[in-house]
RNA sequence: CGGGGCGUGGCGCAGUUUGGUAGCGCGGGUGCUUUGGGAGCACUAGGUCGCAGGUUCGAAUCCUGUCGCCCCGACCA
């Protein structure tokens, strides 16, 4: 390919709405271009890259004996509803796009395609004798993200790998998995990704085990957990981890502390000399249930704790038997709004009365309470006592009719003691997904009713398994990992091109018939060869091949009349001056041998 | 959804406070010079100032509405 023929439009200056460096330089080197909020044009060098991408992928998944198809991406309503997703994906904050059809039938755009595979799958498997089954498509996805942002991180139209496996049994459920497993590892290592597999929440995929690749870097949305010695990692939406000890509280008989204007943990400690590990702080959530009843929630933990959310909604989902479409904290204007006069925000305790939702007409007029096991753990503390300006010392759990129902609600932090190992220290990095793998157990294929003939010869759901790569997302995060103050430094596997020519000078006819004929002979040697044909001055060339990132570059400019070029590589300083022929067998050998580093490995 | 900010040529911005008929840099075109790290000079094309109303002799500028985009938040009791 000819740069004068490319398309290429880079920018000088960055785009005022890009904020992360991936976006800026994707945006400068013209590789996306934004049509609308989180819409985006992927123009012929991204493709190229994504294309790279996509090959790495596939010869991945096929050699785990996968199944590539192509999914319809319009959803019909009713394998939603019937899943139970249809609700929580397009009600309140959901991210389905939904259309009417002209027959007034509801459609959705896919999001993910669990539905329509289940539903599939169940009608032409029929037998164990056909399972095991793992079938992917690489396919756009649509999410009406609630904040589109940072280019292709999160779009609201992307590109997916997602890939469903359907099996006779668990054990062989989990079989695959590990499968996929090892096909992600070398997925991200060949397409010259850093990545850290940790431990996931399954969020509204749902099923049991499930694990996140995730690309380590600075702009990542997530925050990771991780011991010292590597061996357990998580995300922190799902991390556990041994909290550091309360300080003992001098065990006395309980009294009401005057603690006027004293709302928060810090005030109440700075003012009275506490600790915030001696008190239990109590906190007010409103959850909306799927059958639509909202439901007040009295969450008590430590005071120097954070609440993890998603352990809530967790712990919550379980123990009410169906999914919370959202939950978060009450506000004064909440209360205020429901006539809840005598809610005493900032001296709230764990036996906070029933009563006080008397006039509320659409909350339910009860509390559940939870406590998380930092809280239930102190024999002696100090809380709120449900009256402006008050609060209770040297308390315990007796004194206020016992403990609430105890999970694990706390957010694990940095500094925290690992769970495998005591001695090992939790410290914590962002990170960026770019693959997911779930076991799904029978969640969709019981709902959808997708089932096969078992050797018993008994009617059962498939155990199924489900696992995602953002191939778009991918690419970016690549980038996020692989720059410099010029530009972007791809990985040789997932490069546009492998090695650009440039002519220093199109307007010497020496230089251009070498330019040519170097071109021509890296092309007959098999290499991605871009050549910069253009009547520019050699520093814009310059500039622009560092900006868009090819591995090697080949410059025929000043000696070519005694017939030496000058080579580079884009992630090394240096410069060498070579005889072309030498310079050629040098890049052709060395791409070779990269191309051998990238390239599939035996199992 | 709440808060904040921004919409002026392809990109980055000034002009808006104090209304007087639109400007700078980059980019584009032509010519000459230059030619290994985003060249210089000259000429040139390109904008209903997001959109719709209103106020006014006159609106990019003031008012109202609307659309779009960006950031923060939607947890720290």
């Amino acid at each position: 390919m000819r740069v004068s023929r490319l398309m290429l439009v880079t920018l000088r200056d960055s785009p005022a709405d890009a904020e992360i460096i991936s976006h800026k330089l994707l945006i400068r080197g013209g590789f996306i271009k934004r049509v609308s909020g989180g819409i985006y044009a992927y123009m012929p060098l991204m493709w190229r890259v994504l294309k790279k991408i996509t090959a790495i992928v596939q010869e991945e998944m096929d050699a785990k004996g996968a199944l590539q198809t192509l999914l319809p991406q319009l959803h019909p309503s009713e394998l939603w509803i019937k899943s139970g997703r249809w609700k929580g994906y397009t009600a309140g904050e959901g991210i389905m796009f939904h259309l009417k059809d002209r027959q007034g039938k509801e459609i959705g755009l896919g999001p993910t395609h669990e539905e329509v595979i289940t539903k599939i799958t169940g009608e032409m498997l029929n037998s164990y004798k056909q399972l095991p089954i793992n079938i992917y498509q690489i396919q756009t996805k649509f999410r009406d993200e609630i904040r589109p942002r940072f280019g292709l991180m999160r779009s609201r139209e992307f590109i997916m790998k997602d890939a469903y496996s359907f099996h006779s049994c668990e054990k062989d459920l989990k079989q695959t998995y590990e499968e996929m497993n090892d096909a992600y590892k070398r997925i991200f290592s060949r397409s010259g990704l850093k990545t850290v597999a940790v431990d996931a929440d399954s969020g509204a995929i749902g099923g049991a085990a499930s694990q996140e690749f995730m690309v380590t870097a600075e702009a990542g949305e997530d925050l990771l957990l991780i011991s010292s010695d590597g061996k357990y990692a998580a995300n922190q939406e799902k991390a556990i981890s041994i909290p550091q000890e309360a300080i003992p509280l001098k065990h006395e008989k309980s009294f009401i502390l005057e603690t006027p204007n004293q709302k928060t943990i810090e005030d109440l400690c700075t003012k009275n000399k506490f600790n915030p590990s001696q008190i239990v702080k109590v906190l007010l959530f409103l959850a909306i249930l799927e059958n639509g009843e909202k439901q007040p929630i009295l969450i008590s933990i430590r005071g120097d704790q954070e609440l993890n959310e998603v352990k809530l909604a967790n712990v919550l989902g379980t123990f009410l038997e169906q999914p919370i479409l959202d939950i978060r904290p009450i506000t004064k204007d909440q209360s205020d709004a429901e006539k809840l006069s005598d809610i005493p925000f900032g001296y709230i305790g764990p036996d906070l009365k029933d009563s006080v939702l008397n006039n509320t007409n659409s909350w339910n007029k009860n509390f559940i309470r939870l406590a998380d096991y930092t809280a239930s753990k102190l024999e002696n503390f100090i809380c709120g006592s449900n009256a402006i300006n008050k609060h209770r010392c040297s308390i315990d759990w007796n004194e206020l009719g016992g403990i609430p129902k105890v999970s694990d609600l706390r957010k694990a932090i940095a500094g925290d003691k690992s769970i495998h190992d005591s001695t090992k220290i939790i410290r914590e990095c962002r990170g960026i997904e770019v693959g997911h793998i779930f076991q799904l157990g029978q969640k969709y294929s019981r709902a959808l009713n997708s089932n096969f003939t078992n050797e018993k010869g008994l009617l059962e759901s498939f155990w199924m398994g489900c696992y995602g790569i953002g191939i778009s997302r991918m690419a970016q995060a690549a980038i996020e990992q692989n720059h410099d103050e010029e530009g972007i430094k791809w990985p040789i596997s997932i490069a546009p091109f492998e090695i650009i020519v440039i002519i220093a000078n199109i307007q010497n006819e020496l230089q251009k018939k070498l330019g040519e004929a170097v071109y021509k002979k890296l092309l007959d040697y098999g290499l991605d060869v871009l050549l910069d044909d253009r009547d520019e001055r050699a520093g814009v060339k310059f500039k622009d091949s560092d900006l868009i990132g090819i591995p090697w570059r080949l410059v025929i400019g000043r000696d070519a009349s005694s017939g030496k070029v000058e080579i580079r590589k884009r992630s090394r300083k240096e410069s060498e001056v070579l005889e072309v022929e030498a310079a050629i067998e040098k890049i052709s050998e060395d791409i070779f041998s990269e191309r051998k580093l990238f390239e599939r490995k035996p199992l």
